[in-house]
RNA sequence: GGAGUCUUAGCUCAAUUGGUUAGAGCGCCGCCCUGUCACGGCGGAGGUUGCGGGUUCGAGCCCCGUAGACUCCGCCA
């Protein structure tokens, strides 16, 4: 036995008794005589006094601790002195006095400091199992701990059965590249891990699952971000007989339940809606952050007879003409000002049209243009004030709505408009367009993916190949501007699926031996199903106030793909290549 | 693949316009210290300023290249 207690429990009503701790080195505080040892675990701090007078032998060993090295003692819980009770510490009224000290494991000096903030997370991540003692991480892990019970919990709870598909799965050339995993036994043949267990849980639907879940991981060999990782866990839900309000109640309710046990709100239900369409139009984002406003306004009404030319180019070509309020930003920097305009292009406009409201004045190389009526009109649907900033953009309707979407998210980081909020901004996205034309591959790809089901009124614009207009029984759940997750009701009819296929451009032998499974499936008694999957680090970083999912994932990569506490990935041995029949072309690994 | 920011002691940072021997706090080592809780006091060690080149009488600082980290774009059905 180690302890009888944990480090944050002994109290007063102790004060008499022996106790055993066990722990880290906290802080030591030597004055040479007596010696004050604060002693933590992961549940808190206790300190440790040795006295020469009380026990020579044992203070004499004290002398030598340090910062975290691993200790066990066992001795009296004693009243503090009065006057030197720590209010700051739950078990501040009382102190251990130790007969006994047993040193576990002595720590090297420290790489970095476990009491300060290190900006360096090449080195955390170097150290990441020391890291992990930090009382920032420590909470982050357990809170993630209380997230995923609460999704088993509500899930069960509501009929749902946990199950686990192939991690070592099929290779499909849609959507993210696949990590591929060579098989020994059948040489010259790849797994792959999963992307997500997509077809594994439409096919549990057949099976007659009916309700699935997993808490799953999946892998994505694309390059990482912030909030992205080569290897993530996703919420993964499927369930027969459907329909997406049936989805959305559920998740409302999982997700309310996940902030109840993670951060102890109550999230109001259910969520508002946007189309994809109404999305992009107001904020130029299929994930928009609402938690300001600075809404896309439409201006076509008032320069539909302008005579600056470049808003009516823009609006006689069948364009738009947008234009959204950052409200005070009028005083912004040159510097941001070009990257403002930068990013404008970036996006496809050809310029960055402007106006400052300063000193009741409109500064704007335009405004000379613009009749009285029109800036009478702007005045009014603009809502515009004195420190206003008003930023145009005149283009075709999409790359209006990209750019100023763009703009308006970063002025918010810019104007710091949600910083130290708390609020919780939930909405779904619904109506996601079916397929989006690629220029580059010139064909078109499936913006969800190929099992997504067409919306019933889009049929007939499906059957007349009017891709474009087809809209998807698709939907995200989106918080703050950061998309939580995503799903679809799927498509459960071989014809109708072969039709997607076939828009899709997936010659009928790839159907066949890329989804011939799932084809033959859907011809034995498919249920209509549908689902989604929910980004759990993503969900854990947003619950912990985190920016990155580095910060609540226990041995993430860095922004390579590297694990740089085991240094993997790493060469291997020509032997196991050998085995698995693989020969390396000439480049060599760093 | 591209763009931006960054890289000075173990950690966090400083170093005026390009100018003496690159500093501070924390940590580390030694000595002292019997009621602290960021304990305190005295002393000490610790630097190829990421690396390579260039400009200059002189470079941590300017220029070029390169490596790495992070953020973003592309990519992520």
């Amino acid at each position: 036995m180690y302890r009888t207690h944990h480090c944050n429990q002994l109290r007063k009503a102790d004060i008499g008794t022996t106790a055993m701790l066990a722990g880290w080195v906290h802080v030591r505080r030597d004055h040479g005589g007596v010696i004050f040892i604060d002693l933590r675990d992961r549940e808190g701090l206790t300190q440790v006094v040795f006295r020469p007078e009380e026990n020579a032998e044992v203070a004499a060993q004290a002398h030598h601790l340090r910062s975290e090295d691993v200790i066990e003692v066992e001795g009296r819980i004693s009243a503090r002195l009065p006057g030197t009770e720590n209010p700051k510490l739950p078990t501040g009224d009382i102190e251990i006095l130790p007969d006994k000290l047993r040193v576990l494991n002595r720590a090297d000096v420290l790489p970095f400091p476990l009491d300060a903030e290190v900006s360096n997370e090449d080195l955390r991540l170097s150290y990441r199992y020391f890291d992990l003692r930090r009382p920032q991480m420590t909470r982050n892990l357990r809170l993630r701990h209380r997230v995923t019970k609460a999704t088993r919990d509500f899930l069960d709870e509501k009929g749902f059965v946990e199950i686990e598909t192939p991690i070592l799965s099929k290779s499909t050339p849609e959507g993210a590249r696949d990590f591929l995993v060579p098989s020994r036994l059948i040489k010259g043949k790849f797994y792959a891990l999963p992307q997500a267990p997509q077809q594994y849980k439409q096919l549990l639907m057949v099976g007659g699952i009916e309700k699935y879940f997993q808490i799953a991981k999946c892998f994505r060999d694309e390059d990482l971000r912030a909030d992205r990782q080569p290897e993530f866990t996703q919420i993964d839900i499927e369930a027969s007989f459907v329909t997406p309000d049936d989805i959305f109640l559920l998740v409302e309710g999982l997700l309310a339940a996940l902030f109840r046990a993670g951060r102890g709100v109550e999230v109001p239900t259910p969520f508002p809606r946007l189309t994809h369409a109404q999305a992009m139009d107001e904020y130029g984002s299929d994930k928009p952050d609402r938690r300001f406003a600075m809404h896309l306004t439409d201006l076509g009404e008032i320069f539909q007879a302008s005579a600056f030319k470049m808003f009516r180019g823009a609006l006689d070509a069948g364009g738009a003409v947008k234009a959204i309020n950052a409200k005070g930003f009028a005083s912004l920097t040159i510097g941001q000002s070009d990257e403002l305009t930068a990013m404008a292009k970036h996006y496809g406009a050809k310029g960055l049209a402007f106006i400052k409201v300063e000193n009741g004045e409109w500064k704007s190389p335009i405004v000379k243009f613009f009749s009285d009526a029109e800036k009478e009109a702007l005045r009014s649907k603009l809502l515009v004030e004195e420190g206003d900033l008003i930023l145009f953009a005149a283009d075709k309707w999409d790359v209006v709505c990209e750019v100023l979407g763009r703009l308006r998210t970063r002025i918010a980081e810019m104007q710091k408009l949600t910083a130290g909020s708390d609020q919780l901004d939930f909405l779904w996205v619904t109506d996601f367009p079916l397929m989006a034309f690629s220029a580059e591959e010139n064909k078109w790809n499936a913006v969800h993916h190929p099992f997504t089901r067409p919306k019933a009124e889009d049929i007939d614009k499906l059957e007349a190949q009017n891709y474009r207009e087809v809209r998807a029984e698709a939907y995200d759940v989106v918080l703050n501007g950061v998309e939580l997750g995503g799903g679809s009701i799927r498509i459960h009819e071989p014809d109708l699926q072969a039709k997607i296929f076939a828009a899709l451009g997936v010659s009928e032998e790839d159907q066949e031996t890329l989804f011939g499974h799932l084809l033959r499936a859907f011809r034995l008694g498919a249920p209509p199903h549908g689902g989604i999957a929910l980004g759990l680090d993503r969900i854990v970083m947003l619950i912990c106030g985190e920016e990155s999912i580095r910060e609540v994932i226990a041995f993430p990569k860095n922004n390579r793909g590297i694990d740089l506490m085991s240094h993997s990935p790493t060469a291997v041995d020509a032997r196991q290549l050998r085995d698995l029949g693989i020969s390396l072309t000439g480049e060599k690994p760093v």
